[in-house]
Parts: C-alpha cells; sequence; structure tokens
DNA sequence: GATATACTTCGTTAAATAACGAATTGTTGG
DNA sequence: CCAACAATTCGTTATTTAACGAAGTATATC
C-alpha cells in the first residue's frame, strides 16, 4: 500500500508527469529536464527524487552529471503497468506534444550548453 | 492533463483506495463506506466526490441512500485502464483483506442498521 | 405537516506539498 | 590546491488537502 501510494503521488504533479514523458525518447540529464521545465534545479532536484523513490526512474551518475531514465524492466509491476498506463494516456496531450518539440532542441545542445541556458536566467 | 491528473489525485489516498477497492464486489451506499473506513459522514462523502469528479466511480440516488459502484464500462480508458492497475496491483494487500472480511459483514446487514451503528459513535 | 434520517455543504484547523534561494557536496579542469 | 559548476540539502513561504463538526438539503415515515 505504502509503495503503491508513492507512485500515485509521483504521479500526481504535472511537472513529474511531464518528465516522466520526457524519458520516453531515452535517458536524460537533470539539467535538460530543469531545461524543459523552467523551474529552479532544487525544485526538479527533489522532483526527480520523487520519482525514483517510486521506482518509477532509474538514475546514473557519470561525473558531475545525474542521468535519468524510465525503470522499464527494472520496475516492479505495478511501475510497468502504471508507466504503460501513463505514457499511453498523455502521449496525444499537448503540453506533452510541446516539450517533444523542445526537447528535440535541447538533445542537439551540448549538456554544458544547456545548463549555461538555465543559469542565465 | 487536467482529467488525468484529477484521477492520479483522487488514487493518491488511502482511504479513497479502500474506498474503491471496496466496491470490486459490487456497489455500496455510503453509510456503507462510512462504516468501513470510520470517517465522519462529510469526510467520507468528500472523497466519494472527488472519485466520482474523476470518473473512477458511479452514483445512483436511491430515496435517503446514494449507491456507488465502479466506472467499468461507463469509464474512459484511462478510467478502466486506472482501475484494473488499481484492482491487480491492491487485491492481495494486507489492509484491503481485513477491509473484505469487514465488507462481508457490513454486507449482510440491513441500511438502517449500518447507518445506526456509525451514528452511535 | 412535523420529525427523523442520509447525505452534502461550509467554515475551520492541522498537516502535507511545491516552489524558491542560500548554503553545501562532490567532481572536473586549470 | 583552487575555481567553476552540476546537483543536493536545508530553511522558508504559500498553497493544497484531509479531517472534523455545525448547519443545510432532500427524502421517507408517522
Amino acid at each position: 500500500m505504502k509503495s503503491f501510494l508513492a507512485i500515485t503521488k509521483a504521479l500526481s504533479d504535472e511537472s513529474r508527469l511531464r518528465s516522466l514523458l520526457a524519458l520516453r525518447e531515452g535517458e536524460l540529464c537533470l539539467c535538460q529536464i530543469i531545461a524543459l521545465l523552467g523551474l529552479s534545479p532544487s525544485t526538479v532536484s527533489k522532483h526527480m527524487d520523487i520519482l525514483h523513490q517510486a521506482g518509477l526512474v532509474q538514475r546514473r551518475k557519470e561525473g558531475r552529471w545525474h542521468h535519468f531514465r524510465l525503470s522499464g524492466r527494472e520496475g516492479t509491476p505495478a511501475v510497468r503497468q502504471a508507466t504503460r498506463w501513463v505514457m499511453q494516456t498523455l502521449a496525444d496531450e499537448p503540453t506533452i506534444a510541446a516539450d517533444t518539440q523542445k526537447l528535440c532542441c535541447v538533445r542537439k545542445q551540448d549538456l554544458e550548453e544547456v545548463s549555461a541556458c538555465y543559469r542565465a536566467n
């Protein structure tokens, strides 16, 4: 029950849903998610921690950069089913379509560039 | 997005999850759910309203009694998928098993009896 | 029609949550 | 070693949310 509630609570925030959907196309660095959401680093870090605690995403550290990806096979059955549900239901949302656009640009940049960009704001 | 968030928010509270699971075996009257959860009528009424707004449950009024049931075929695809997920994942939870026991008794009583019981507290 | 009763609405309070910036941690490169 | 920097932790603030009881609404029964 507790772990199930961790999942539903993780899914009940728009920024976290957008982050999850953003990972559809593959791994992203925290700085890229910060650029996408336009929120402060501390806030985004917390969001990703909540998704990780719930088991919805996996993390990988490579030097200064922290990468996140969907749990996929590593997830529990509940997580896998939840992920399928979220992806299928939200894929056609306007917000998500816009994010996909934006991500397309973000992915082409160096990570250095991306973080320099949000530091400028 | 808004309607999806309505679902995830509705699912991110233990009392509401217990209520949903309780409806697995069929329709229940509000007073029966009050008896199950042991919360005040106003609180339970609010919980059921949140589940209804999210489309997860349907309501039916029969005189003084308000009955609730799972949306089933009446639900959107997102609702149906969410419901399957919840049911499959939580079916074996100890809390839910205990609720099932309790419900077994509650269902045998008259609705009159049931509400008299929580009014006593 | 009056009374009891099932539920809802409203106002209040306490706890959880999202957001931020400042300070801190850990890593890379000079 | 030190400066730059990606990310986290911490403390604060504003908003949301769960819970309750009191008052209101609607329905059955006398």
